[in-house]
DNA sequence: TTAATATATGAATATGTGTTCATATATTAA
DNA sequence: TTAATATATGAACACATATTCATATATTAA
């Protein structure tokens, strides 16, 4: 007996596509990472923020002003955009002035935007 | 009195900046499908069903048995990604074939692959 | 030192999301 | 028709996540 059914109520239907294609899935790690990267971008607030920021530095009361957001959700945001390196900062006395890191990021919302632009609903 | 902190407890510190940066946020309506476009990429399962994709077409029981995942789970996630023109599909008799909608989409893989292997923790 | 202010952060809460379970639907075979 | 099978789907549950609140920290000014 075949390892059949476990999760799976179907039979395997196409074995050989199976093992044509498993090996170009990327490894976990790799998977939780572009999880973790693309999921950033998955939130309005996180894309003011991205996109704000494409067009020049900002402290973390202006982005809260500019967002009419309070200041701790947006402090918090910032630490998931710091941690995941799409933006990096500057401290200037109590100030700390925010950055994109990266100008792929400004790329990849730009590729985000050609698509639904062009197929999404 | 100015509009002053409803929200930020903080003072605006740069008028200016907000000005020149609110233009240049998209409108709500395009972040939105922005916010869904991306949130798409931000799960590891839906990734390996994408990338399986990007090698060849395939069944859902095929998805299922590759990913080692109940069929539910896979038609449930499947239908979001036909709900955000991430793939489509044809009939073969009750056999079901999903295949990815755009290329543009193993682009944005890539690009996610770049940036992590670059600059990603 | 104390007061004021910009930012960070832990806890709580509300909302969103992925998987499972049970079951429905659709198609083919008998 | 009935049985078998591939897929779809609603409900429930467990878990993740965004925001708020209260408060801590850090820096500057007085």
């Amino acid at each position: 007996m075949e390892k059949e059914a476990e999760f799976c109520k179907c039979n395997v239907i196409h074995k050989e596509v199976i093992e044509k294609v498993k090996p170009n899935i990327p490894e976990e790690k790799k998977l939780e990472k572009l999880e973790t990267f693309f999921k950033v971008f998955g939130d309005k607030t996180r894309l003011k923020i991205l996109f704000a920021l494409s067009i020049q530095e900002m402290c973390v009361c202006d982005i809260a002003n500019l967002l009419d957001m309070g200041q701790s959700a947006i402090s918090h945001q910032l630490r998931l955009l710091k941690q995941t390196n799409l933006v990096k900062y500057r401290k200037e006395g109590k100030i700390v002035y925010y950055s994109l890191d990266d100008s792929h990021i400004e790329e990849l919302l730009t590729q985000g935007i050609i698509h639904i632009d062009e197929k999404f609903i």
